[in-house]
DNA sequence: CATCAACCCTGAGAGC
DNA sequence: TGCTCTCAGGGTTGAT
């Protein structure tokens, strides 16, 4: 599922030239992007995968619009276009496309398509159809309840700290929960607890300076491995990425951990499958 | 406020 | 081989 490294790639790559040319598998460094691309018209497949306005809105109001820029917050792609602002989250199973309007067919799952005046189209698939996409005025009326970003640096360890410390649910809990942290998902919360060495289930509060900064630090690593491997491909929709070749924990039931044997074990925090090793990350001795 | 379960969906994988 | 069944999973919503 893409997390905030499979969504800073994808932002990467639709921030590319937009002239490259169109080829059949190009590295993602290489693919067209969309920056000055102007919509024409708008094809919605699947009506409830436009969260805002409604469907028919979302299309006129996006008619016209120039792409300015594509940025990423927390796991949404965020377009600045004319006046409006185009949010997509991928949840799921969501992916992007950028191809010709002709000569290539639509793929099954294809929810919204974004025609440009230029014979280019974007292309907003979903398997699941969880994903959603906005059309507002102020992004922050969607983005404004995030919590910050684990790679900015106005993110310091003693702001960190002091947050974790205010929190008595499971650290685990805390990581995914969107206000309090933005981006992390499954895949990347277990993989930095393991590398921090830190149970899913120990309260946050519990967790002193010292190893809230290795938790911070754990977590960017393994963040930024993420980003530089060009994210994990996943729930059979390849990205491009490889970072699912270096899972320390996640889906290794059973497995021998990287750094001492032990066999992987799952658990359920907050209806999540969750993977640590109970050797390296032992829960912590109440006292 | 914290916690928990249901919900939205599809397809992979298990079981038969 | 092919059917049916179970389940994962991010984020939202509603119940406890």
């Amino acid at each position: 599922m893409p997390e905030l490294p499979e969504v800073e790639t994808i932002a990467r790559s639709l921030r590319n030239a937009p002239n490259l040319a169109f080829s059949p598998s190009p590295g993602l460094n290489k693919r067209p992007g969309v920056i000055g691309r102007t919509v024409a018209d708008v094809q919605v497949n699947w009506q409830r995968s436009v969260a805002e306005p409604d469907a028919p809105t979302f299309c006129e109001r996006l008619s016209g619009q120039t792409i300015a820029a594509v940025k990423r917050r927390a796991k949404f792609l965020v377009f600045q276009l004319d006046g409006d602002w185009l949010l997509i989250h991928l949840r799921m199973s969501g992916d992007i496309r950028v191809e010709p309007r002709s000569g290539v067919p639509l793929q099954a799952h294809d929810r919204v398509i974004f025609n440009f005046k230029d014979g280019a189209r974007m292309v907003f698939n979903d398997t699941r159809k969880f994903g959603r996409v906005w059309l507002v005025e102020d992004p922050d009326s969607i983005l404004g309840c995030l919590g910050p970003e684990p790679l900015s640096t106005a993110l310091t360890p003693e702001v960190f700290s002091r947050s974790l410390l205010q929190q008595k649910r499971a650290v685990k809990t805390v990581l995914m929960d969107q206000k309090f942290l933005a981006g992390m998902g499954n895949i990347y919360t277990d993989e930095a607890l393991h590398l921090a060495r830190i149970h899913p289930l120990e309260r946050a509060s519990s967790l002193e300076p010292g190893r809230a900064e290795g938790l911070l630090s754990a977590i960017r690593e393994v963040l930024e491995e993420g980003i530089r491997r060009n994210g994990a491909s996943i729930d059979w929709v390849y990205r491009g990425g490889d970072f699912q070749n270096y899972f320390r924990v996640y889906q290794r039931t059973g497995e021998n951990c990287p750094d001492c044997g032990t066999k992987i074990e799952r658990i359920v925090v907050s209806q999540r499958g969750t993977h640590f090793c109970p050797t390296c990350q032992p829960p912590m001795i109440k006292g």
